[in-house]
RNA sequence: GGGAGCAUAGCUCAGCUGGUUCAGAGCAUCUGCCUUACAAGCAGAGGGUCAUAGGUUCGAACCCUAUUGCUCCCACCA
């Protein structure tokens, strides 16, 4: 679309040896270098206040993602924008360890190489995890320093360092000495691919279609049975009536204990006191009664598996039925089966099909929908699995974490989130805090050989505790397992400013509470809900004082972003596209807190647009002359400037107080594009070869400092790199870059002037548009008369009015014009008499019309202040503008009669 | 099954305590322009029964009720 015969005309331009279009590459990486090394992204505490964002620690081995971008575009607006309104801005970066997702990486690692996990031990496979850490674990940083995070890369922690892990063991022995740690025997979700346990919110629920399968289970007559007991073999012979169970898992039949019936079916009361014969392996159950069985569902006959269901366990429970374990940790069917050992769960299911088919014991299969739990970190299906796991009591801290954001002493944005946070806090399960891997904090428990245990930090502590309690403390070995992740991320906010190694330094006493935490609402209760709770628990504080919640990026049909869909774009290559600059524009364009952001590039290519306006407004200015001897002819548009700046930014910092930054952003756009480039510089521009007058060219220079600086935040590379032009700022050190810039602060509003130019405004599009419907030329210049009945001078606009609209005469009038086009714009009449005959009758019907609509303004005004109850009931200044919209209507109205009787003779 | 939220222009969204004929913005679209900063641009224009049906009110996009459609969260029905 470039016009290739253009660009050479570029040569003629006068000190235009800048290129017409930004080139976000090398600024870049020039500013951001720069940046580092005077040191403005560090923060050591100190007499000013402190503005404190501490990162969510991405994934260590994680890449960066179009979720990352945006969250940490956020983050980087509201630190950059803090800093510069003199604040002591930290924000501390860092990595999680990520203990399942990580260590199923590092098993694929080893499992390509030939290895097994397994085989090598803890030890060496730790030296190969942390050897995967130090190689990858850095990458995600360094992208996020490609968008211009500003983070305190000294600062920068990760949740394993050793300071971390002390904490997290160190409150580990806190809450057991509280009670509130506890070690027991639980049905938890099984991820037999990550072959650890997992905690209720690490499950994913998602409708799946299956099958239900109906199995026709044999029961036994109980005297026959008693009397052929070691006699097996003729079972069958002896049964006298069947029953049907219906189930989504055939393949754990073998180990089912029981068969359960409502003792309310009448349908199955012939069946109480007997026994049920299980398909295939032929074992003997009971078949007991209970109200929990829903007689709706199936057949009204359930299997009752408690090792392999969290109902069938509780049921087996309160039975006292056995439990029997036919699976192994990975999912695989063991020897208690009997049938298909060694095969997979899933490829059981299948199997198993046929052979009870040929058994007979297969009634029907019925297509069904249900619920079934996912893996959040390895997507595969949770297995309820009955385990020995470590387990944090949490109604006691949930308590005071509700209450803070009850109270609003924690601020969700948007707010909505509170219900879903309450109803969570309110219904707070314990936690199951231990995971059977080995990449992560490992359980501070001791055990001897006869099983006792005590927590300990230290094996030696570990042994005096046992000689206290007088048990052997020989051989001791510590817990296998290890925390789960969310058990050192909850720590974050205190951890990361060695709140717990020494709680009263410096650091944590200027820096915490921090201020705001920019997160995903995916993460309000593993995370946010957690943090609070800590703060609360360790520090008796909270650790922040907002949460401002990002939505999920989907891309534009709505979609989540994802890697297996393949709709996620490179952030990298985005960057490289568009420019970081652009592409933080793009990503914040339309983006408000909480609500999901539909990515389409277009919006990365409306930030590029952006940075390139900018860019160009630049070029003209910069390639203006100064003369001292012209005169200023320009006080108007200047002064007009100065107070729509400060207007605009009112407006600004009310969008940021209320953390709508997607609006901040756009009224900073607006001004920018609009106001600053298409008014304000036009209205200024001196014609072409004619240098400017100091005045004008000062005060202009001033405005695009103050534009810089507010459009920093959020375009932090394109206006370092125009801050530090020298011919047009002049030479500037280091310490005066632009990221560390003082905000401009809301100045005068001369409201008056305000809407004198937006009157001026609206004559200027009018005569423009006349040029558009008559196809005049913008190089014609026309005579312009304004007849002020509102009594506004508009002589004070002259210069605006005959530039902008290249009128070559604009002269004030007593009297209406006859015969000549016009308009008119609150109250005032504006003639632009034409070289061209008019068209009287288009001229007349284009007057009727406007008298038709004012009319029918009218009517309606009037019979708002015609009516008694509006009178009574509407607050004064609504009355008062009521009858002050009636006097424009009429004095338009008066003069649109004249007008159509001039028409007329 | 329970709870919450949303529905406004082709798209993404504003619309704050009901009150300018209130229906807005950006993008996209259309028309005319290579006007000496910028065609990644300039100037102008056209787009909407505010999901549907009722109700409250002097007055409703906004408050209430119902309906429809979508989204999210929570929940053990095999």
């Amino acid at each position: 679309m470039n016009h290739i015969y253009y660009e050479p005309n570029c040569l003629f331009l006068r000190a235009m040896s800048i290129p017409t279009k930004y080139q976000p590459k090398e600024a870049e990486d020039k500013w951001y270098s720069y940046w580092l090394e005077n040191n403005f992204f560090r923060s050591v505490p100190d007499e000013r206040e402190p503005y404190t964002i501490v990162i969510p620690p991405p994934n260590v081995t994680g890449v960066l993602h179009m979720g990352h971008m945006l969250n940490n575009t956020i983050q980087d607006v509201l630190i950059r924008r803090a800093r510069m309104k003199g604040k002591n801005a930290c924000w501390v970066p860092g990595t999680d360890h990520a203990s399942i997702a990580t260590e199923a990486k590092v098993v694929a690692m080893l499992k390509e190489r030939g290895i097994n996990k397994k085989d090598i031990g803890r030890e060496k496979f730790m030296e190969y995890a942390w050897e995967w850490k130090n190689k990858y674990g850095g990458i995600i940083l360094e992208q996020l320093k490609k968008l211009g995070a500003s983070c305190d890369w000294d600062r920068t922690r990760f949740t394993m360092d050793a300071d971390l892990s002390d904490a997290v063991t160190d409150t580990f022995i806190h809450l057991y000495k509280k009670g509130w740690i506890y070690r027991g025997i639980r049905m938890v979700n099984w991820d037999p691919q990550g072959k650890t346990a997992v905690s209720d919110e690490e499950v994913i629920r998602k409708e799946v279609n299956q099958k239900l399968y109906y199995i026709r289970y044999k029961v036994v007559n109980s005297e026959l049975s008693m009397a052929n007991k070691n006699s097996n073999i003729h079972h069958s012979l002896l049964t006298i009536d069947h029953l049907t169970i219906a189930t989504t898992r055939p393949e754990t039949i073998m180990a089912d204990t029981a068969v359960c019936i409502n003792p309310n079916d009448e349908r199955y009361k012939h069946l109480h006191g007997k026994k049920a014969i299980i398909p295939l392996i032929n074992r003997e159950i009971p078949i007991i009664l209970d109200e929990y069985v829903d007689m709706e569902f199936g057949t009204g006959c359930l299997k009752v598996t408690p090792a392999h269901d969290l109902n069938d366990y509780e049921l087996g429970q309160k039975h006292q039925l056995p439990v029997i374990d036919i699976l192994n940790d990975d999912g695989t069917l063991n020897e208690k089966a009997q049938v298909l050992v060694g095969e997979d769960r899933f490829a059981a299911r299948k199997k198993i099909i046929p052979l009870l088919g040929e058994a007979g014991a297969l009634e029907k299969t019925e297509d069904y929908k249900s619920q079934i739990g996912f893996s959040e970190r390895t997507d595969a299906v949770i297995e309820p699995k009955l385990s020995m796991q470590w387990f944090c009591k949490m109604d006691e801290m949930a308590r005071p974490a509700l209450d803070s954001v009850l109270k609003g002493d924690i601020k969700l944005i948007p707010d909505k989130f509170i219900n879903t946070y309450r109803y969570w806090m309110e219904n707070v399960k314990d936690w199951c805090i231990s995971r059977q891997l080995w990449w992560g904090q490992r359980i501070p428990a001791w055990y001897n050989e006869k099983g006792n245990w005590v927590v300990a930090k230290t094996q030696k502590e570990a042994e005096e505790q046992f000689l206290i309690s007088n048990f052997e403390s020989r051989n001791l070995k510590q817990d296998e397992d290890v925390v789960d992740t969310w058990f050192s991320s909850w720590l974050w906010p205190i951890s990361v400013f060695d709140g717990f190694k020494d709680p009263n330094n410096s650091d944590i006493n200027y820096y915490y509470p921090t201020n705001d935490l920019v997160t995903a609402p995916e993460i309000l209760f593993f995370w946010v809900a957690r943090m609070i709770m800590a703060g609360h628990e360790f520090r008796g504080e909270v650790p922040f004082r907002n949460v401002y919640l990002t939505g999920i990026v989907r891309d534009k049909i709505g979609r989540k972003m994802s890697k297996s869909l393949g709709n996620s774009p490179d952030p990298l290559e985005l960057i490289e596209k568009y420019g970081a600059d652009g592409v933080r524009v793009g990503m914040l364009l339309s983006s408000p807190a909480g609500n999901d952001l539909m990515f389409d590039e277009k919006h990365c290519e409306q930030g590029r647009n952006f940075a390139n306006k900018v860019w160009n407004a630049f070029r003209l200015v910069k390639g203006w002359k100064v003369d001292d001897n012209t005169v200023n002819r320009n006080e108007t548009a200047i002064a007009w400037f100065g107070s729509r700046f400060s207007e605009a930014l009112a407006d600004i910092e009310s969008n940021f107080a209320q953390y709508r930054l997607s609006e901040a952003l756009m009224a900073t756009y607006k001004l920018v594009w609009d106001d600053f480039c298409s008014w304000y510089l036009e209205m200024i521009k001196p014609d072409f070869g004619q240098p400017v007058d100091k005045e004008t060219y000062d005060s202009t220079v001033s405005f695009f400092e103050d534009v810089l600086k507010i459009l920093h935040p959020f375009m932090p590379f394109i206006t370092e790199e125009l801050w530090h032009d020298a011919e047009v700022f002049g030479e500037r050190a280091a310490k005066d870059c632009c990221i560390v810039a003082k905000m401009p602060e809301i100045g005068q509003i001369d409201t008056q002037l305000l809407r004198g130019v937006e009157s001026v405004k609206q004559v200027i599009t009018e005569i423009r548009n006349t040029r558009n419907n008559k196809q005049i030329s913008p190089k014609q210049a026309l005579k312009l008369s304004v007849r002020a009945n509102s009594g506004t001078d508009y002589s004070i606009y002259n210069g605006i009015i005959t530039r902008m609209a290249n009128i070559s005469e604009f002269t004030p009038v007593a009297q209406r014009i006859a015969g000549v086009a016009g308009f008119v714009i609150s109250q005032d009449e504006f003639y632009v008499p034409l070289n061209e005959n008019n068209d009287p009758a288009a001229e007349r019907e284009r007057l009727l019309k406007e008298k038709e609509y004012l009319q029918g303004f009218l009517r309606s005004v009037e019979a708002k202040l015609g009516n008694e109850r509006f009178m009574q009931n509407a607050k004064p200044e609504i009355i008062e503008n009521e009858l002050k919209k009636k006097a424009d209507a009429e004095a338009k109205l008066k003069a649109i009669d004249e007008n159509l009787r001039g028409l007329a003779g």
